[in-house]
Formats: C-alpha cells, structure tokens, sequence
DNA sequence: ATAAAAACTAAACGATCGTTCAACTTTACC
DNA sequence: GGTAAAGTTGAACGATCGTTTAGTTTTTAT
C-alpha cells in the first residue's frame, strides 16, 4: 500500500511554516524548500528538477516523495515560505514605531525595495511562479490573498494621511501596481544602482497621491 | 551530417517577423509559433512539450527541429513575435492624430491594457519569460530592450506635458512601473470589471504626476 | 536494552522528454 | 515533365523525468 506512506509522513507545508516542529524532519524539508528557492532562481522552474534539489541539498532522492507526497507539493510549501517570508517582513514594518501615515507609505516603499534586494532568489521564485499562474491554480491563489491583505494595509494609510474612502482605495491599488513593477525592474535586473533611484520615485508617487488633501 | 540541416532550413526568426517570407515553410512557421504561445497560456512553460505543440498545430514532431534548430529557438522566436506584436501596436498608437501630450499619455493608458485585455496568451507568454529571466539570459535581454524604447517615449511625453527633464524621466520610469503592475493584475486575475477601475487609476496617476506643471 | 516508528538511501521503474533519421510528398524551376 | 530542393512524416533513440520500493540507519519510547 504506496498510500498510507502518507498517512505516515507528517511532512505537511503548514509545520515547515511555522518551524514550531523540531523533528529531524522539519529540518530536512526546510532544507529541500531551500534548494527549491536557490534552483528556482537559478535554473528556473523547468531547470528545477528531482535531481538538481539532490544535488543542492545534499540529500537523497526518495526524501522528496517522503516528506512532501510529490515535487509539486514541494514547490508549493516553497511559495508558501516564501509568501509567509514577506508578511513576516511586512508586519514588523508595519508595526513598527507610530508616526504619520505619510511616512508609513515612505518607509513601505523602502521596505518592500529592500526586501527585494534582500532576497532576489525568493522574488525570483515568486516570479517564477505567476509566470505559470495562469496554468496552475494553486500559485494564483496564493498571491491572490497577499495582494488583498496588502492593498487593504495601504488604503489604510492613505485614509490616515487624509484621503477619503474611495481615493484612498485607488491611491493603494495604483501604489501596489508601481510596487510590482518596481520588483519586476530589480528582477530582471538586478542593478544596485537602481534601488535609490526607485526609492526616490515611489516616495515622489506617494506625495503626488497625497497632495490634494495636503 | 545532421549539422548542415540548418543550413538548408531558412527557418530564422527574424523570417517569421517580418512574414514577408510566404513560402509554405514561414506558414508552418509561424503555425508553430501559435502553438506555443496557445500552449504556454494553457499548460505553462513546464507543460510545453514537442507533443503538445504538435497536438495543438496538428504537425508532425520533426518539424519543430527542422524549421527552427531545437525547441528553445522556437520559444525564442514566439517570445519575439509577442515582442513585435507589442510594438507594432504600440507604434500605431504613437503614431496616432496628434494631440496634446496629456491626451498622449491617456491614450497610452488605454492601450497598454486593451492590448492586456485583447491578447492574455501573448501577455501569459511574456509573464513565463520573465519568469524565466534569470535562468535564460535570451528572455531578459529581450525584454530590456523593449523596456528602455517604451520609457523613453512615455519621457518625451512627459517633457511635452511641461515636465523638465529629469522630473519627465522619473515619471516615465513611474508610470512605466505601474503599468506592468496592471499587467501582472490582469494576468492573475483575469476579471474584464477591473480593466475599467484601472484605466481611471491609471489616468488619475498620469494627472497627479503633470500637477506641479500645471 | 529493545522494539517500534521515523528518517533515509540508492537502485530500479515506466513514462515522457527533445532530437534524429530514413523514407516520402510537395513545390519550384528549367 | 523531370530533376532537385524544400517540406513533411512518424518511428526510433538515448537521456532524463518523477516516483516507487526494498533495505538500512537513526530516533523515540517503554
């Protein structure tokens, strides 16, 4: 009976999520999500194979099928850490010291920039996956809910600096769009030089954006 | 000698740009090139094979070989019609009466996302390619050159407007950013009720960036 | 200490990948 | 209309894909 194998294996995406398991084998699907991100980035989702994440890893073929029941799995708990990666990151930013909405809506810009600089193998796994969002559904909807959460967080802020319901909900739709592009920009090319001077330009759009309830 | 096929086969990519070719090879040609960005739309990259292609052309798999030297050429030269498709719509709407340069860049609005709305298989396909970007040098570098072309009209634009010109560059850099991030949105989700509320986000932010020149 | 459960290894599996090739058909040209 | 080139076909090739499996080691618990 192949199916009870994963009755067995407890290797599900949410404990490689939460890191709160300390078995030997939490560790070991962590270190197959992290050949997944490090092979993503460079041999791309096509160049992603059982045996290149051997290779990475150091480890053995059959632990893939063990612990996560199919490389497609696998590839999923790696966007899924991906994905919790950022919102980690996003809500210390968000909860950070209180100041003006204002400089909130600054500081998310450099955030979300400096994240991308940061960590260009898992900006490189995201992209890979909404290359192929339209052929599989599991990578649409994941970024799908992110995308929610965060223009919510924005039109938030943009309601504190002073805008009103409907404008502010625009204003955070248009300033998540020009965030994406801003991460396309750095990823497909990854000049240092660039993140100040795309710094410079959101921080320009979320003034333009306020300025009329200046 | 399996080498000197090549150089019997005229299959070249730039053949199937310009169409000028009508030999019965350049319609099999291109028939291909439909097939993969059908396919890459559907079944993504990864699902891409030589037999899907030739389930969807209905041809045979020697000929993906003969006209164009191996599958990656072929995907390189679909990725190059999307591109000349782009551009040549592109160039119509530039070439368009001539107005006022806000009108201009209204119009650009417009048709970056009824060209999003009208092909989802060709933007899918360049989605997959920057996907791919890091791992393939061919998709980056075709995409760069676009970018740089696009960017320096919208900043002419801009300078029209009354823009001075390091203000035009910053904005066109902008609007460049957030134009791609509409892209990306209506690639996920391709819901036709969002074109609309993009499209005056879109206009809104080309106004909030000509007010200081107002 | 010992038995059961979990983790791991590496060989082997069938399926499918992209490519090659010899034979065949169509097209072009004199 | 006949000859050569271009175009096309489908079977066959070796390579590699993801998965399975039997056997071994390590961990856990009593």
């Amino acid at each position: 009976m192949s199916r009870s194998k994963r009755a067995i294996a407890p290797g599900k995406t949410s404990d490689s999520l939460l890191a709160s398991d300390s078995s030997k084998g939490a560790e070991t699907r962590s270190r197959l999500v992290d050949a997944v991100i490090q092979s993503v980035a460079r041999n791309g989702l096509e160049g992603t194979t059982i045996t290149r994440l051997c290779e990475i890893s150091g480890l053995s073929r059959g632990l893939i099928s063990f612990h996560f029941d199919g490389k497609d799995q696998l590839l999923e708990a790696a966007l899924a850490r991906a994905i919790a990666h950022y919102e980690a990151s996003w809500d210390a930013c968000v909860a950070g010291p209180t100041r003006t909405d204002r400089e909130r809506l600054h500081l998310v810009i450099d955030h979300d920039l400096e994240f991308a600089a940061a960590e260009p193998d898992i900006l490189a796994l995201w992209w890979a996956a909404w290359g192929e969002a339209r052929a599989k559904d599991i990578y649409r909807a994941s970024s799908g809910a992110r995308d929610q959460r965060f223009v919510d967080d924005l039109a938030a802020m943009f309601r504190g600096a002073g805008l009103s319901s409907a404008p502010a909900r625009r204003a955070a739709s248009l300033l998540n769009a020009t965030l994406l592009g801003f991460w396309l920009q750095m990823h497909l090319e990854d000049d240092a030089g660039n993140l100040g001077r795309l710094r410079t330009a959101g921080h320009a759009l979320v003034d333009a954006l306020l300025a009329p309830a200046r």
